[in-house]
RNA sequence: GGACGGGUGGCCUAGUCUGGAUAUGGCAGCAGCCUCCUAAGCUGCAGGUCGGGGGUUCGAAUCCCCUCCCGUUCGCCA
C-alpha cells in the first residue's frame, strides 16, 4: 500500500528539516512535530536553542530560509520560534474524497487485527426499567464496542444478569405474593415497567411486616441452599423483567450480543471452583465464623479492611465469588474483556483483577468508569420511585424532534417524519451523554438533553449527512 | 481517616496519559445573514489564565509537592 498524502506530507517535512539542520551544522539534533492550529506540521525550536546558542525564533527564521516548499509542501514559515508547514491541500481534497466514495461505509475503519474484545455493559439488576441514572452505561458500552469494531476488533458485547440475590428475590416474592389492584397501573405497556410496581410494593411491605420480612429470608436462604424451585422462579422474573429492558436499549439502537446469566455459575459448579482454588492461596484465611477471605493489602488495597471475602460462614458464594467465575469464563471467549461500570464498582472491580491474579489468570479485566446521572433534587433511586426513565427520555426527545420535522417539512407522510424523528431524537440522547467524559458528574435536565442546537446530535448528524446528500 | 474520580468564561465542555505559540467548542447575551437550495444553520462581538499555593522547565491547564471544594467507596449486599 501506497502513502497517502498525509504520511508523504510528514516525511517529506521530517527530511526537510533534518536537511536544514545539516545545512547549519547540526544534522543530528532531535526535533518533533505537531499538529497545531496554526500549522498542519509544526517544528519547535525551543530544543535547539541550547545546542546552538542562539534564541529560537532566529533559528526558526534561519531553518526555514534553507527549506523551499516542494512536493506536497505547499508553503514554510517561520513564527515565534516555530517552523510552521502547511498542506498542499488540492491532492489531500482530491485523495480523500475518493477514497470516502471507494470505501463508502467502512470508510475509516482499520484493518481486522484477529483481536477479540469482550466489552460488558448495562448489565443493570433486573428489577426495574433502566433509568437516566444508568443511561450512560449501554451507550457508552455500545459507542465503545462500535469504536473498537472499527478499529479493526473482533467484538462481542455481553449484559451480565443478575437473577441472584436479595434484590431479585423481593421482586419475585412481590410478583407472586402483591395483587394487582395493590399496586398503581403503569401507564407504559412493558414488562419492566410493570414489573417495578411490585418490587416497590414488596419493599414497602417487607419493612412493615416482619412476617413478609421472614418469608423473604426464607426464600433467600432456599435459593442459596440451591432449592430449584425458587431459583427456577426467580429466573423466570429476571427474563421476563430482562425482556423489558431489551426492548428499551433497542430503541436507542443497542444490541447485546450474549445475555449471560450468573446462577448459570453457581449451577455448573464453576462458582465453587472458584473458592477452591482461592482456599489454596498463600493470601486465604478464614475467620472465626468460618467465611473464608484473601488479604488483599499486598496488592494496592488499603484502608482498615484489605480482606476480600469470596463465602459466607455457610459456605455459600458471594456475588462477587460469581464474577470471578463469570471473567475466567470470559477469557475463555475473549483476548480482552473491558468492563463499563458505575464508578461504585471501582473498588469491586480493583479486588476482583487481584484475585484473578493471585488465581494465576494471564488476563486481567480493564474497567471504564462513568459516574451516575443525577437530577436536580438529587441521586435517582427505582426503589423509592425518584427517577426518570430512559423511556421517558426517548419518547420526549423523539416527540420534540418529531415538532420541528412538522414545522418544517410538511410535505412528508407521517410514517416518513416519526422515522426521521426517531433517528434524530436518539441521535440526540446518544450524543448528549457520549459527548462528555464518563467521569464527569452530570446533572440531568430536560433542556439540555434536549437540546437540538449547536454542540448536539442533530447538529453532527446534519454534518455527516449533508454532504452525502449531495 | 484512607483509596479512587471530578473541579477550565454566567452555564455546559475539549485539551491532561505523550509539557510548547492568541486554551477547544457549545448554551445564554449582543450585532448581522433566507425573493433559490434543511436557518436544527452561518458570520462577527463580548466573556476565561485553567479551584488555591508552591516547585521543575527556555516554556505548565498538562509533570511533582501541599491544600480546598464536590462525588464515589471502604458489607459474610448485589
Amino acid at each position: 500500500m501506497s502513502m497517502d498524502v498525509r504520511q508523504r506530507f510528514e516525511s517529506e517535512v521530517e527530511a526537510a528539516v533534518r536537511t536544514a539542520l545539516g545545512e547549519i551544522g547540526h544534522p543530528d539534533l532531535k526535533f518533533i512535530m505537531e499538529a497545531s492550529n496554526l500549522a498542519d506540521i509544526a517544528v519547535p525550536c525551543f530544543g535547539f536553542s541550547r545546542e546552538l546558542r542562539m534564541d529560537p525564533k532566529s533559528i526558526a527564521e534561519d531553518l526555514a530560509a534553507k527549506i523551499a516548499p516542494s512536493g506536497t509542501i505547499a508553503s514554510v514559515s517561520p513564527l515565534k520560534g516555530y517552523l510552521n508547514f502547511m498542506i498542499d491541500e488540492t491532492p489531500l481534497i482530491k485523495e480523500t474524497l475518493e477514497k470516502v466514495i471507494e470505501e463508502g461505509e467502512g470508510y475509516g475503519s482499520m484493518p481486522k487485527n484477529g483481536i477479540r474484545v469482550n466489552v460488558e455493559h448495562t448489565s443493570t439488576n433486573p428489577t426495574g426499567p433502566i433509568h437516566v441514572g444508568r443511561a450512560r452505561n449501554p451507550i457508552i458500552g455500545d459507542t465503545l464496542a462500535r469504536a473498537l469494531k472499527r478499529c479493526g476488533y473482533e467484538v462481542q458485547t455481553e449484559y451480565y444478569v443478575n437473577d441472584v440475590g436479595k434484590q431479585v428475590v423481593i421482586l419475585t416474592w412481590g410478583v407472586s405474593n402483591v395483587s394487582k389492584d395493590a399496586v398503581r397501573e403503569e401507564d407504559r405497556d412493558k414488562t419492566d415497567h410493570k414489573l417495578v410496581a411490585y418490587y416497590r410494593e414488596a419493599n414497602r411491605r417487607m419493612e412493615e411486616d416482619d412476617d413478609v420480612k421472614e418469608h423473604i429470608a426464607e426464600m433467600l436462604r432456599k435459593f442459596e441452599a440451591g432449592d430449584e424451585g425458587i431459583i427456577g422462579s426467580v429466573r423466570e422474573t429476571a427474563e421476563a423483567m430482562i425482556e423489558g429492558l431489551k426492548e428499551t436499549l433497542s430503541e436507542i439502537n443497542v444490541k447485546l450480543d450474549k445475555y449471560t446469566w450468573e446462577s448459570d455459575f453457581i449451577r455448573d459448579g464453576s462458582a465453587k471452583d472458584v473458592v477452591e482454588k482461592l482456599k489454596t492461596s498463600k493470601y486465604s484465611g478464614q475467620t472465626d465464623d468460618g467465611a473464608w477471605y484473601i488479604d488483599l493489602k499486598d496488592f494496592g488495597i488499603q484502608g482498615k479492611n484489605t480482606k476480600f471475602t469470596f463465602t459466607r460462614s455457610d459456605g455459600t458464594t458471594l456475588y462477587t465469588t460469581r464474577d470471578l467465575a463469570y471473567h475466567i469464563d470470559k477469557f475463555k471467549r475473549a483476548d480482552r474483556a473491558i468492563d463499563v461500570l458505575g464508578e461504585d464498582q471501582k473498588l469491586g472491580s480493583k479486588q476482583l483483577c487481584s484475585a484473578l491474579e493471585i488465581m494465576g489468570s494471564k488476563k486481567i479485566p480493564e474497567a471504564m468508569f462513568y459516574s451516575f446521572v443525577s437530577l436536580p433534587e438529587g441521586k435517582m433511586s427505582t426503589r423509592k420511585g425518584v427517577v426518570v426513565y430512559l423511556d421517558d427520555l426517548i419518547d420526549e426527545a423523539v416527540s420534540r424532534a418529531m415538532d420541528e420535522i412538522k414545522a418544517r417539512r410538511s410535505d412528508l407522510s407521517e410514517a416518513d417524519m416519526m422515522s426521521i424523528a426517531r433517528k434524530v431524537g436518539i441521535g440526540a440522547v446518544r450524543y448528549n451523554i457520549v459527548r462528555v467524559h464518563p467521569e464527569k458528574q452530570l446533572v440531568f435536565r430536560w433542556d439540555e438533553a434536549l437540546n437540538f442546537d449547536g454542540n448536539s446530535g442533530p447538529t453532527s448528524n446534519m454534518c455527516m449527512q449533508g454532504p452525502a446528500a449531495c
